[in-house]
DNA sequence: GGATTAACTCAATTGAATTGAATTATCAAT
DNA sequence: ATTGATAATTCAATTCAATTGAGTTAATCC
């Protein structure tokens, strides 16, 4: 059950499905709305969106808001996504540890929990990934027979690559398709990505950026990733690892910009100062404390950050750059107040309609939560259609 | 006739015309192809698909190419694109000229023209380009009524921008909406873009990148553009000014990119050199010549490419990084063969199933040629479907 | 030469949209 | 308070474009 781009004819049947996931989108967005709403922004009749809803609120996607009443006519019946329609879990493989979260339709986290691993070999990590999803199951008993799919983040980059065997890999997993491995042992679609894609698509599902099709979002992860979101869809990239901008060079004494701007950075630079710092609290402790290493480290943070603004901005021309990731809330917010916005860029407009950089999700969770996003952005949009 | 993305819902009418697009798609990028095939590969029934054929044949757009024996059964008639079928024109406004081609349905230029500006003012482009659509079609009666739209190439970026007014902007044009204007003179449906993106279409209708659906242009103009193709579509960004790469700051005592690597370095470098060189000609000339000065220039080029390369992959992983444009061939050449490709990429693949870097288009036509591909790419492409 | 395979065609059916007419609930003007 | 305008909704009939199923044709294989 993987997803694979495919150039595809249209017929009654996939034509429903794709009015589904649209109507379904924008009862999202609005979060409730009428039906002849919905069916002036999608251009089909009031009647097909009423056919659609009736069998959409069957299915238990979509619950009743009452009538919204609007100057003249008759009030429309306002539509909401029922909660407990769809569930999409989410999970994190990170080399200590799995992370997992159950996500209603709403994006609602109604479980979440970690599991220590004692080792990455697929057996072992499909064995914890099972039994964390059985244990989501019967905490939420409703969500059985209702799930969507699995999202799965781990670190890549997937296949073999010239960045690979550098320690962002999971070791034991280089030659193994993952997707059919999860798939099976799950039996559930599954949506494989990585940290950075995942949290930009959680964006667009619960966040800041959920009315915006256009954007990139920068994760602080191990490394530095990058999300992109382009008219509503991850840009993937061929071979699916879109998004290493850690990866490349930056000025200055160091080889690449994850050397300077991620928490193995900050880690590294601490440990320099005497500062052994292995967790988010700590950190979040010492910005409190404003520790004169931390903040050094984070002036020169800024300045590459803005580097990768610039060429994130002049490359995707995106409605907004979202930052967050796995960082103390308070150190996002000093980025983003911070970090010197290139004036020579496509983004730097007299009257821009969004700021140029806007804080995103934060914390352990953000890419867990994220995982299981992606699953719900393909129940939730629709590709769209270049019209004439 | 501007083109809106839109989310839009589906019906038998849409249905039907992202049919006819896909089955075009699969007869210009098959060559010769027959119906059963094509049901195959668009999941249609072959029903539908002779039903379709039949109607494009009518239109005209059609063509049989007699039978093709495969093994056992009954041999399929083999469909081709009818050149005459359907023409593009393709329109590149620069500062002091404006430069025009009609391309038949397989890509084709049919005519060819360069028009001399006197000024840049909208009027003066207005009717100069008209002037020369309208000879263009008296070259060619049988466009007359077959004109699938115009693809307009003007110096970036669009709208106002941190890079606005750098020399690059066609001045009288910062505040006008272009696509209505050129749409409303020619009555024609139309597409505006940059050099980059235009020449990185052309790779997808004519060019050596036919059969890929993600890859990355990059393209020698005045200074240096970006085009990405992702899906079979143009990434644009948000505001159409996606693919500004020569902005991204770059290592080294020269503040951007394309102070390094564009026509307009190479044309300063050899100033210093006291060589006074204004056209792709001469610059051919002084390569064959090796002349040293120009081969200097090439090592820094190249070193800084490799740069850009390196950003393009990791960002994008695409599958191929074209390399064209504004220059003689064998410069580009040149640079294709000894641009050093970093290691640190996540295009350093053990088994590449293409090379990372390829020769796209080259000349003074490369960007007005692409225009025209714009529109062809319309006509030629379906919006892919993600299937589980 | 008969069996098999695959492309193609015709006619009937189906799925999902649209169309058009009728109904209902609200606001606005008299 | 009544009446008219407006907009949401529903019902029934229609239309569009796909699928389905049965047959025909033209090649290869044995």
């Amino acid at each position: 059950m993987i997803s694979i781009p495919l150039q595809q004819g249209s017929n009654a049947e996939r034509s429903r499905h794709r009015n589904r996931q649209a109507v379904l989108g924008q009862v999202h967005l609005a979060g409730t709305i009428g039906r002849a709403e919905i069916a002036r922004t999608l251009a089909l009749t009031t009647q097909t969106v009423s056919n659609i809803i009736a069998e959409l609120s069957d299915d238990g996607m979509l619950i009743e808001k009452g009538r919204l009443s609007v100057g003249r006519g008759q009030p429309a019946i306002q539509y909401a996504l029922n909660p407990t329609g769809g569930y999409a879990l989410g999970v994190e493989v990170r080399p200590d540890a799995v992370f997992a979260a159950l996500l209603d339709l709403t994006g609602q986290a109604v479980t979440k929990e970690r599991v220590a691993l004692t080792g990455t070999a697929p057996e072992i990590v499909l064995d914890q990934v099972t039994a964390v999803y059985a244990r989501a199951l019967d905490q939420v008993p409703m969500a059985r027979g209702r799930m969507l799919g699995a999202g799965i983040v781990m670190p890549g980059p997937f296949g073999l690559t010239g960045i690979a065997g550098m320690g962002t890999d999971l070791t034991g997993w280089q030659e193994v398709d993952a997707t059919a491995l999860f798939s099976k042992a799950m039996d559930l679609p599954i949506v494989l990505s990585n940290d950075a894609n995942a949290a930009a698509m959680a964006e667009r599902i619960t966040g800041t950026a959920q009315e915006m099709r256009s954007y990139a979002y920068l994760y602080f992860g191990t490394g530095l990733g990058l999300g992109l979101i382009h008219d509503g869809q991850l840009v993937q990239g061929a071979y699916g690892n879109a998004g290493e901008i850690g990866h490349i060079p930056v000025p200055g004494p160091h080889a690449k910009l994850e050397d300077v701007v991620s928490r193995l950075s900050v880690q590294r630079h601490l440990m320099n100062a005497g500062l052994d710092v292995h967790d988010i609290d700590a950190l979040d402790r010492l910005f409190a404390q404003k520790n004169a290493a931390l903040m050094a480290w984070l002036d020169t943070a800024c300045d590459a950050l803005g580097h990768a603004v610039a060429i994130v901005e002049n490359l995707f021309d995106p409605q907004t750059v979202v930052l967050g990731g796995a960082m103390p809330n308070a150190i996002l917010k000093h980025f983003v107040a911070h970090t010197p916005l290139p004036d020579l860029s496509v983004s730097n407009r007299p009257h821009a309609p969004h700021p140029r950089l806007i804080l995103g999700a934060s914390g352990r969770m953000t890419a867990t939560l994220g995982a299981a996003a992606l699953i719900l952005n393909r129940a939730l949009t629709a590709p769209l259609s270049h019209v004439h």
